[in-house]
DNA sequence: CTTCCTGCAAAAGTTTTGCATTAAC
DNA sequence: GTTAATGCAAAACTTTTGCAGGAAG
């Protein structure tokens, strides 16, 4: 799988034009283990070695080549994730206590009923429906003991 | 009904020892009639003479009380809005080429189905379902148009 | 040998904070 | 009058950029 992975990365970014160092080769690697986005600050934690403007540039780059998305959240820095085209589509359980967030699959039936449903309400406003964002907001089991506590 | 939203809003403020001064007010009012969350460079452009420490400590202050949220979106500055306990549960429709956010309200219904499929999703992870946030991304109706001609 | 990538340091952008002044209650 | 809010300027923070050196193809 990791292979797989690494190759379909490979693919994308050489379309590009772009190389697949080894630098870009460790950020798809800690994104891949990491079951859900990556801070910025565990990026550069975690990847001893990596540096604060390669790092921010291989992002970039990777996410023009389709490997990777931003994800949004209310944190003071970035989260990146592999993208969907790589690891599927999904959702996000976020702790709003720590800022944990893992990645959650909805069953299929469930995900094309909200498309419809979406695309109802898209086309009421005028909007032309691309795709969805769903979070799940709770407290993760850590932090929910902490508070029972 | 801005009646009402203000005497909320300064009632939430008093009950956390703070004043309803008339830059709050005139952030409350701004984000009442905006339709959509608005954004830091929207509310000191256009509220004239809102200065720009005092923006974000009052929106902090506002979020504290329970008066606004902010919003998460991928743009480089902030996005509030009225909080759900004033405004009603609601979603947003973003686009995706320009960064205008509207409202939107989806059947009772499917939110309350919505919420079953996420209460199953969180227990299996070991979450404590809160909230949710779900965006629909596409293309507002301008850009679609830009995109066409 | 040409093009792209890396790293350092500096710059840019938004947001936060210190402090003296002004307004609210 | 006492406490909180405002405004200005400076600081803090993440992210972006310029440029020289190094690696990849």
């Amino acid at each position: 799988m990791s292979v797989v992975v690494h190759r379909a990365a490979a693919d994308m970014l050489h379309g590009a034009g772009q190389r697949y160092t080894n630098q870009r080769r460790r950020l798809v690697e800690l994104l891949m283990r990491a079951g859900g986005p990556g801070s910025i600050p565990e990026i550069l934690g975690a990847g001893r070695g990596l540096k604060q403007s390669s790092v921010y540039r291989n992002l970039a780059e990777l996410e023009r080549a389709g490997v990777v998305s931003r994800v949004v959240t209310d944190e003071e820095f970035g989260r990146w994730e592999l993208s969907e085209a790589l690891a599927g589509h999904h959702h996000h359980l976020v702790c709003s206590s720590c800022g944990r967030v893992e990645d959650a699959v909805m069953p299929s039936g469930f995900e094309r009923s909200l498309d419809r449903t979406l695309d109802g309400l898209a086309r009421g406003a005028g909007f032309a429906h691309l795709r969805h964002r769903l979070d799940l907001i709770g407290l993760c089991a850590d932090c929910a003991n902490d508070a029972t506590a």
